[in-house]
DNA sequence: CAGGAATATAACTATCCGGGCATGTTAAGC
DNA sequence: GCTTAACATGCCCGGATAGTTATATTCCTG
């Protein structure tokens, strides 16, 4: 499960980053507070875990995001989700029914 | 940000014990392969993260899921999840584009 | 083909964290 | 009030990992 992967803030704010448009290593180093290794190694967990993706460009490697990688997460969340939209449909319910009351 | 406290599978089947019953201290151990004072290390990682709660019975600690917490982490997620919907959504229209040349 | 640019990998270190054992704490029951 | 049950906490240890510097690799450019 990639929950280790997302684990890492630096690995989510590189997620971020690519989320708005491909950039190359050089970009993420200028944009992140760490060393070219540091962004290299992140980037290379996050391709292991499938998500993000390179595109060779002469020297230069683009990465873009995979959103799809992120679906087993969003699989793992989905019943918990269930739980606290359960929750704010009754509240509403309660609300609605205290005006309810209210109005007589 | 709470994935880190997702990033311990212990924690996330705890989570998902909880998620079918709120569970005592005891009954998680005998699930988990977990010592004692490993299972009660991990409810201070999760009750610290606000995603369990604890409730006083005699001696016992009765635990269950706060899914609330998670909202933070679907937040994230959010915009991922519209990208890919919206690849699926763009292959739907690829593949009934396809299947509408086929038939003519 | 020499030099430099862009990135990956290697090697090393410091830190964090999960695991267990031993022990502290609180509540029940006699 | 002493014992036992249920749980939390302290302490220690081994493994994982994120960060660095140094080096290897690849590819363009002159």
């Amino acid at each position: 499960m990639s929950f280790a992967v997302l684990a890492e803030p630096a690995r989510r704010q590189i997620l971020d980053l690519l989320r708005e448009r491909e950039r190359s290593v050089g970009e993420l180093v200028r944009d992140l507070r760490l060393s070219q290794p540091g962004v290299s190694k992140h980037l290379r967990v996050l391709r292991d875990a499938g998500l993000v993706s390179a595109r060779v460009d002469a020297q230069r490697r683009v990465y873009r995001v995979q959103p799809e990688a992120l679906e087993e997460i969003d699989a793992w969340l989905a019943p918990y989700r269930r739980m606290w939209t359960e929750s704010l449909a009754a509240l509403d319910a309660h609300l609605a029914a205290i005006d309810e009351g209210r109005r007589g």
